[in-house]
DNA sequence: CGGTGTGAAAGTTTTCACAGCG
DNA sequence: CGCTGTGAAAACTTTCACACCG
């Protein structure tokens, strides 16, 4: 059961999201009390085919027993090193209104070991407050922290017109990975991973389908 | 210029997700002052190809004007009636905890005709309390008012321990499709439309690239 | 000239189907 | 037998390259 990471960039991004959604379902199934799943059963859960669960994992190495199925742990371990989060993941955010507030409070992700550990804002009302037990800094203090802390990965929760200049200055910070809340495509070098939430864009993916009737109700499944 | 939705499902989720960072970034474009744009201009700005943009669009009609690009007005008009937003959405919201009081208050959306009509919680400590000029009503009544006020879109913004028993009641009132935050995918009939939104999941392709050292440092570039 | 629209080619991802294993 | 791992085939998506247009 070794773990083989391909070096060149061969491993698609989309085979890298649903090793994310694997892993969610088999911590599922774990704390359930199940000890072992085979690819048809994880794919059907999730929406997927039984070949595709095993491709998927194919690229990184082999974690199934012929006859039995994938062991729950094992498998958790192993995704969970191809991913990385078997380390812990300090986090910047950027941004302490509404949203960069309640996404504090949400301590959903830590699951996966990532934990905010510095939140800044430009607001001179907002600095020196303490949320949930952080407190909240001036962006000018961006570099320092981000050195001193060893911390990579940043989230960009303010509003739309600041979003890029937040952007530039968490790169001259060092940054290597951004989580963007703001409805714009920032501008960045690719040396610096950027994905994006926007919950617009989420909702016009549903009123496309819905104006254009793509659903064909066909029983049980998912998307 | 002329719009034609192809009828068969010949469309590619992935085309659509892309129409949508065109609609975003050219609403960006013309409320900076420009008129027109070409292929290679939006393509640039968003990491894409001139081909790709120009066969994205293809998939509805023809909207460019050889030697000069596309109208921005008119793309934009054109990309709302395709995404289904040149009318509006009503939204339904279940759960009124930190995150959902933060979507409440976060208007972004409101820009693509989508607007929360109705929140439901199942806390009795919280039925009854107005936020941001909505009354939080008992979950039980969703039926009647998903109905009263021809509503067809839902998000869930409830613990992952409730989200598939929200889902199914939202389903039983008739919803067409859902937004879901919270961590678990959710099994519905696949005429149901779902998008799943899921903060560690996001961190966690960001934890994997950073991992295995994907980037490739070549400049200004998008992801 | 600068740009669109689009078939055809190239590249990528998914599915198939089956050898092999415990 | 039940299930994995994996080449080969099929399906799908992107890029190329060029006719055509104003």
């Amino acid at each position: 059961m070794t773990i083989e990471i391909p070096s060149d960039a061969s491993v698609p991004k989309v085979v890298v999201s649903r090793l994310s959604l694997y892993l969610r379902e088999l911590q599922r199934l774990e704390s359930a009390g199940q000890q072992t799943i085979s690819s048809s059963q994880l794919g059907t859960l999730l929406g997927f085919s039984d070949a595709q669960v095993r491709k998927d994992l194919g690229c990184f190495g082999q974690f199934g027993y012929p006859g039995v199925g994938y062991r729950c742990d094992e498998l958790i371990l192993a995704i969970r090193d191809i991913l990385g989060t078997n380390r812990s993941w300090p986090v910047v955010m950027v941004g302490a209104g509404n949203l960069g507030q309640a996404l504090l409070g949400y301590r959903g992700f830590c699951r996966q070991n990532f934990s905010i550990e510095a939140v800044f804002d430009s607001d001179p009302l907002k600095i020196g407050q303490t949320i949930q037990g952080i407190c909240i800094q001036h962006i000018d203090k961006l570099p320092e922290v981000l050195q001193a802390k060893g911390i990579r990965l940043g989230m960009i929760v303010v509003p739309v017109h600041q979003a890029q200049t937040v952007a530039d200055k968490l790169l001259a910070a060092g940054i290597e990975g951004i989580v963007n809340f703001a409805p714009i495509t920032l501008t960045l070098p690719s040396r610096v991973q950027q994905v994006s939430v926007d919950l617009a864009i989420e909702l016009e993916q549903l009123s496309f389908a819905l104006t254009n009737k793509l659903a064909k109700d066909l029983g049980e499944s998912h998307s």
